[in-house]
RNA sequence: GCGCCCGUAGCUCAGUAGGAUAGAGCAACAGACUUCUAAUCUGUGGGUCAGGGGUUCGAAUCCCUUCGGGCGCGCCA
């Protein structure tokens, strides 16, 4: 809808071009005024405009305005320091829904004027451990923003980085080793890497019933490794796949360096003059880019850093040419941005091609009191805890109605609640209620037209939700340029706001007007087609009944 | 100490390439079920947009600064 008008006001400027130097400035904002007086759009145009030709707002408002006609506005005015308002012609508006209804799954499937290529990695989370709730919240603004993306047309390449080689791994064999042995009834001593959390007595069990012998030898260490990554990343898939995220690969450390990756990266680094030598250790001179201190990618005993492999992974990345890369990490990482960035730099790639979302932390409450301890894990709340006690739906909406680079306070009885206090039920609703309406009316013998009408839909509620529906489009392509999820979030919960409120105010169903029902039902049809769509892409289901 | 993020109603949060009189939900209070599902709706009250300064026609939004909170500052991953 904001691309149709925005279409109209260029045409408009381009007539105006051939009497009068007006430029189309790059961007100007088309948006819903707050208040109604102010009509259904309004732009800015002018005000940016008077910038770059230092005129008066208003003069160059009037200029546009005057003797501009479009059938699809009953009126247009000036206002302010020089908004144009449009005031939409409603048997227009009414027109051009009845025109998108003929399509309509076409419509709610907007597509991008530019397909791109997009690799969008998110969680890799280490697997040493089950996932907590804090990867859940990536993990779900990645795989709605995955979807959104793919629904306008980008191809979309979804990656989870499994961190499976370095010393966290070897610790994690180290773990549970020591653990068997203890449920042996050996007295062990932990070291303070080890990790302790009760799901390392859970690996050590499977893995006492294929090793009896549990020496702590490399070997061995090597093989509870091994082991206990396995079982964890079968634990983590899992996990992502109750919670409605779905990945194209899973990208393994490991195999980067077994692949020779790593030291062909840091090969071609030394050939570019990019590493030098000190204190026995090789550094990368990410200063010279974006960094504020180098960094060390071969420590003094040969062994790689982390930071090499993953400067590896992104040369990797980079090779395989996407348009756009996305990351999503969690804050606990932004120290790591600029160093990852002056690599692909430095390599010769546009790291401005990056874009890191940073997801900030998940505090969890209960009761409004901080959760701070697990029994099952003794030191985090596994994603699967809450999983299994909130359910998906009431989780996945709780963690995309906030944006992502805000703290967010999870309540886990807050989010239980079937209550009002949980939207996505409110939401949900909306598509259950629908579908009792058709039900109803069906029993009475009334079904949904073949051929859907609009033309007695004049109530204000009907209006607006008819302007609503035309503004799907517009939240997609919203989400598509700031990458906030929450966006469409929050236009569902408006709009189910604006349904509830019509349903109570008026009866739909009437059998003494067959042709307001008919024009009802087919609004209420294609509602109920955009609520699911728009669940769906938050990766929510919609029932039938509630 | 340095860096990044955050601070909006009692609570949880929207408000995004500067725009018009600051927005929801919850909680509080007062109402609406003989009706297509009350997991709903209608109404009322509630604000120094953390404080201060600056930029300009215009700032919750941009810049500086103070305060408060979170997170980072390894040859860890």
């Amino acid at each position: 809808m904001k691309k149709i008008i925005k279409d109209i006001l260029l045409k408009r400027l381009d007539e105006l071009n051939s009497s009068l130097p007006v430029q189309a400035p790059d961007f100007f904002e088309i948006e819903v005024p707050k208040k109604k007086e102010f009509g259904d759009f309004s732009t800015n145009i002018a005000l940016v405009l008077s910038k770059s030709m230092k005129k008066n707002p208003r003069e160059i408002a009037t200029l546009i305005v005057s003797e501009f006609k479009n059938d699809l506005f009953s009126k247009i005015e000036i206002a302010g320091p020089g908004f144009i308002n449009f005031f939409l012609n409603d048997s227009m508006v009414r027109k051009i829904l009845e025109d998108r209804s003929e399509n309509f799954d076409y419509f709610l499937s907007p597509k991008s004027e530019n397909k791109k290529r997009i690799f969008i990695e998110y969680v890799s989370a280490n697997p040493t451990g089950p996932l907590h709730v804090g990867h859940g919240r990536g993990a779900c603004i990645g795989s709605s923003l995955s979807n959104i993306l793919k629904e306008l047309g980008h191809e979309i390449h979804q990656e989870f980085y499994i961190n499976d080689a370095g010393s966290q791994i070897k610790n994690l064999g180290l773990s549970i080793i020591l653990r068997a042995k203890e449920l042996k009834g050996e007295n062990v001593e932990y070291t303070k890497d080890c990790y302790m959390g009760e799901y390392i007595t859970d690996i050590a069990r499977e893995f006492m019933k294929k090793y009896d012998n549990l020496d702590i030898s490399e070997y061995f260490i090597n093989e509870a490794s091994r082991f206990g990554k396995n079982l964890v990343l079968g634990w983590i898939k899992k996990d992502l796949e109750d919670f409605g995220v779905n990945f194209d690969n899973f990208q393994s450390e490991l195999e980067l360096f077994e692949r020779g990756y790593v030291n062909e990266c840091i090969k071609v680094m030394r050939n570019k003059g990019l590493i030098y030598e000190k204190d026995g250790a090789l550094w990368f001179k990410s200063t010279d880019f974006l960094d504020d201190k180098d960094r060390v990618m071969v420590k003094e005993n040969g062994e790689k850093t982390y930071f090499a492999s993953d400067v590896a992974y992104h040369k990797l990345k980079f090779e395989r040419d996407y348009d756009i890369y996305i990351n999503i990490w969690g804050a606990d990482h932004h120290g790591y941005v600029p160093r990852v960035k002056s690599a692909i730099k430095a390599l010769g790639y546009d790291e401005s091609k990056l874009k890191i979302l940073m997801v900030q932390m998940v505090s969890l409450f209960r009761d409004g009191k901080p959760v701070t301890m697990s029994k099952r894990t003794g030191d985090f709340v596994t994603l699967r805890e809450v999983l299994d006690e909130v359910g998906k739906e009431p989780m996945r909406f709780t963690f995309l109605t906030r944006k992502h680079d805000s703290p967010l306070d999870f309540d886990i009885e807050l989010v239980k609640q079937k209550t009002s206090d949980n939207p996505v039920f409110y939401v949900q609703y909306m598509y259950a209620r629908i579908n009792s309406v058709f039900k109803v009316a069906e029993e009475r013998g009334i079904k949904i037209p073949a051929k859907l009408s609009f033309n007695r839909l004049t109530l204000e509620e009907e209006r607006e939700l008819i302007k609503q529906i035309l503004a799907f489009p517009d939240v997609l392509f919203d989400v598509e340029f700031f990458l906030e999820p929450h966006l469409l979030t929050y236009y569902l919960i408006n709009l189910a706001q604006l349904f509830h409120s019509y349903y109570n105010a008026h009866r739909f169903i009437n059998g003494n007007d067959i042709e307001l029902t008919n024009c009802r039902l087919s609004l209420l049809f294609l509602l109920q087609k955009l609520i699911k769509k728009g669940l769906y892409l938050l990766g929510i289901e919609t029932p039938e009944r509630m």
